[in-house]
DNA sequence: GCGATACTTAAGCGTATGCTTCACCAACCA
DNA sequence: TGGTTGGTGAAGCATACGCTTAAGTATCGC
């Protein structure tokens, strides 16, 4: 799923989704590519969860799923909050001190 | 950023990262892989700004930026909220419509 | 029916990615 | 001091990825 995320026309393309539905040639107008390509990209996203769609008649709409977006937000954020606890457990002072304090020479 | 996220191997990096900094052979310790790989890996952690690291004597010790992990966050956060946001108002939206229409024919 | 539209599928191709090996340097320590 | 540990860098290789072309199918509008 974050493999899905990982490409830029992938996430323009979400992005684009996240403003409304919108059919497989919508998505492509502002990409640089074949439709061929927008499909392959679709059929991605569509595998990793992030994209429900629908044909009717000849045309297919593409809507964002909200579901697969929250999964991806909280495996981020668990371990996000994970490593802040600690930090905050142990005491931001003392690893001030040991592991941040050195930046200032070595970068 | 979602690139370095991407790898199922360096999402168990950070994972480990999330319980606590780590030395470099630390981190491939529970990896089937050379010790020359997984430093690969940390070098796309690290240019992704996910991961900063030190050098102390010969040992590299790593830890998560919880930065990055909330940049990630948010821009997936952002994308979700605009999009269900949208869907509660044509929710609100029917609902309005389904009371007009009542309104209508009822009274 | 007939041309245009909106995809769909398969094949191929160049490049990026993930990994290995090998050679190497810099601490650490007995 | 010399061996071991921890990490670095370059080269090479197999596979995955992103894209294109080309040919095909199903629908829509006249």
């Amino acid at each position: 799923m974050f493999q899905a995320l990982a490409d830029p026309n992938r996430r323009q393309m979400v992005q684009r989704l996240s403003e409304g539905p919108a059919s497989v040639s919508e998505l492509a107008q502002p990409l640089q590519m074949t439709l061929s390509a927008v499909v392959q990209h679709l059929a991605v996203l569509e595998g990793a969860g992030l994209v429900r769609t629908q044909k009717i008649g000849r045309v297919r709409t593409c809507q964002l799923d909200a579901q697969a977006l929250r999964a991806a937000e909280r495996w981020i954020s668990e371990r996000r909050a994970l490593w802040e606890r600690r930090f905050d457990r142990l005491g931001a002072f003392l690893a001030e001190q040991d592991l941040v304090s050195k930046e200032g020479d070595g970068a």
